[in-house]
DNA sequence: GGGTCTATTTTGGTAGGACCAAACTAAGTA
DNA sequence: TACTTAGTTTGGTCCTACCAAAATAGACCC
């Protein structure tokens, strides 16, 4: 009946200029990070709009990341950082990795970038990174007769590596990493000797950082994560060789 | 009146069955890429939901990239690929781009890659591969007079790095740095003598390749590419030094 | 017959109202 | 003060209605 139906004509979608606006203000600082939004009618009362389109920013926001959003709860404000971006592509990404070939390309991706952190490690690495990754390895060592812990100082060992360039994206890159192929990894079978093999080789890329040895340090990386791949291969028979994408009959 | 109000106890919200259906019916291809989406209304009759909970499915799936809705078009599928991945990530990365040091991350992290393909290139480049880049090379030479085509063919050289390891990954990963850091790039002034320069870091780069040196081929690389970031600097006062990250008086 | 203009039907966008159940608050009680 | 409970938000879902733009069908002309 009270139809307005306001310009529009170069508009676009209502719920857009509203998912701009909060979006501004969540990065502004304005609403506040980890405090939950303003009730969805508040909103349409301030922004004079219909529920309907509150609630398509709403979830706009939410699917972008900009917005925690639990089943029931009010949505909470989430800053974006690096980290976000990652937790946004997770969703996809899941997708791809079921695909042909999907998880050998991640985690070659994983090898080429970290054979490149170590490199950067072993040319350029401070002292406090040094004492970061003994510490780490030291760590790991002693998590060996613990499968679960030592996966966690495996995984925050390499977190070490990837926080040497000073860049936040790495670290984002790193967690990424984990999370997307933890499903394949967890699936692993764990043991104290393979603990023992991955603990070693740890500590010769650590070595080979020491001795400011690139090349080493890359290649002990690279037998390390290979290594790691095989095993996970001919335990499962995850899909995919060296280099041929393998047709996977469907 | 007529509200029943399903279990939903346990289901959440009840979008998200759609949501997970219709993603099995793109992945699957049942729902063809570059296919219109059903009409909403026979989605809402076929899963039996009311046309709000159809909407918002379909705006999850697009804002998720598996659908590309247009203001007032019928959504279209969009089998998801590498290349979507960064496409839903690229909302947030704006953002991160205007916090201080965001556009540095970005760029080091992109120099940080290439560095690492182009010592990849050099280490194991075929020869499908270097002719691949003498032919963007030549291109590049020949587009010089021309900064507009200039460009396009410096991304393209750059591009045919990205496809050297053969991973579906990395030239995702290039349009995600072109795409992104384009608006900073797109500022810069471009002039046929910035171009020849340009073209010779080029060529350094590839006839380092050729000589399958990869400390050659790294060092050029980096030398582009940390010449083309201090010329976008000095010419607009772009924020972050070279580790500092900067305090950028608002 | 093929191409162009027009009337009709579809379809996405938005509004507004209603209801439920879970979450939240505050009052009241032990 | 701590716990219970009644009342009040608030998010989730459904429904009906309407508009305008898009898609389609049909009439029309060349």
């Amino acid at each position: 009946m009270t139809q307005v139906t306001p310009p529009l004509g170069i508009e676009g979608r209502a719920a857009d200029s509203v998912v701009a606006t909060l979006e501004a203000r969540i990065v502004s600082g304005e609403l506040r990070d980890r405090h939950p939004l303003p009730a969805e009618r508040d909103l349409m009362e301030e922004f004079g709009a219909s529920r309907t389109v509150i609630r398509e920013a709403i979830l706009a926001l939410s699917n972008r990341g900009l917005i925690e959003s639990k089943p029931r709860f009010r949505p909470i404000v989430r800053k974006p950082d690096y980290q976000t971006v990652l937790h946004a592509a997770g969703n996809i990404v899941q997708h791809l990795l079921t695909e042909p070939g999907g998880v050998k390309n991640l985690y070659d991706s994983r090898v080429f970038i970290e054979r490149a952190l170590v490199r950067e490690a072993a040319l350029s690495a401070r002292k406090q990174d040094i004492d970061d990754l003994k510490q780490a390895l030291a760590a790991n060592k002693a998590a060996i007769p613990d499968s679960l812990a030592f996966y966690r100082t495996d995984v925050a060992f390499h977190g070490v590596l990837y926080g040497i360039p000073r860049n936040p994206i790495f670290p984002a890159i790193h967690t990424g990493y984990t999370s997307w192929l933890a499903p394949q990894w967890d699936k692993m079978l764990r043991s104290p000797e393979r603990n023992t093999v991955n603990y070693s080789a740890h500590a010769a890329i650590l070595a080979a950082i020491i001795d400011r040895d690139p090349v080493a340090a890359e290649d002990a990386l690279q037998n390390h994560l290979r290594a790691a791949w095989e095993y996970v291969r001919v335990t499962f028979e995850v899909e995919g060789d060296d280099l041929a994408p393998d047709t996977a009959p469907e």
